[in-house]
DNA sequence: GCGACAG
DNA sequence: ATCTTGTCGC
């Protein structure tokens, strides 16, 4: 993998760079309605040695509020994590696995920032120009921006601004919990993709789309572990 | 220079 | 992301 102290890191991070800023230039921002009834969720995680990614992509269908297709990837993990460029340790692992889905999606909500991004282009809005398909980044917490904590109850949001520019929302989903950080990926809109996030919570605060995927994801992570049995341990499942 | 910093 | 036990609260 690669690392920080290799010497050509300084030039494979201006490319990185220069990749976000053509990628940012094709974003086209569309409200997305009406608001598809089958929704996309990707997630990632690391393989128990640490030495690959492991991604899962499952598709919601919001009428019956259930997961009707789930698919998974894994591949060797190249880059270490850096603030701002996540979507190039994540992204192929990621694809990979949304790529494998073949029921149908209207539109795919990823684990990360999309447009609330120093370049405009988070995980969200790389991936999803990408695929170029409509896509929602929905964050746990904040990369970039300022704010004002938005009311405690459930659907109440606040302006996450860059400057002058709103970039995102700080979105409460459910009442008294922590806000999530929604930002458009790509062939959405700011309102589209709130309305998104929101119509695809169930009963926890994390919409069901990306809850699942990380989910599954952790499974993936959990089988893989237990398949690998040390060779110095006796067969069996003594390890729990 | 110092602090911040998705997952 | 991941390390980690109990513990506060619905």
């Amino acid at each position: 993998m690669y690392g920080k102290s290799d010497p050509k890191w300084p030039a494979i991070v201006q490319q990185w760079k220069a990749t976000q800023q053509a990628l940012a230039a094709k974003l086209r921002i569309v409200p997305l309605r009406p608001l598809p009834r089958f929704v996309a969720g990707a997630d990632a995680a690391f393989s128990e040695n640490r030495r690959s990614v492991l991604a899962a992509a499952v598709v919601y269908d919001r009428l019956e509020r259930r997961i009707v297709e789930i698919a998974r990837a894994c591949r060797p993990i190249e880059f270490p994590y850096v603030p701002t460029f996540l979507s190039f340790r994540e992204g192929p692992a990621v694809l990979e696995a949304v790529g494998k889905l073949r029921h149908p999606w209207g539109a795919i909500c990823f684990d990360g920032q999309g447009y609330a991004h120093p370049r405009r282009c988070g995980l969200a809005t790389h991936l999803s120009i990408l695929l170029d398909r409509p896509g929602v980044g929905i964050a746990k917490s904040r990369l970039i921006g300022t704010f004002v904590d938005p009311p405690p109850q459930a659907g109440s949001r606040c302006p996450l601004m860059d400057g002058d520019e709103q970039i995102g929302l700080v979105l409460r989903t459910k009442d008294g919990t922590r806000p999530l950080f929604v930002s458009i990926g790509h062939r959405v809109d700011l309102e589209s993709a709130a309305e998104l996030a929101l119509a695809c919570v169930g009963r926890f605060r994390i919409p069901e789309p990306t809850r699942q995927a990380d989910l599954e994801v952790s499974r993936l992570k959990r089988a893989l572990a237990g398949s690998v049995t040390s060779p110095m341990m006796p067969p069996g499942r003594l390890s729990q």
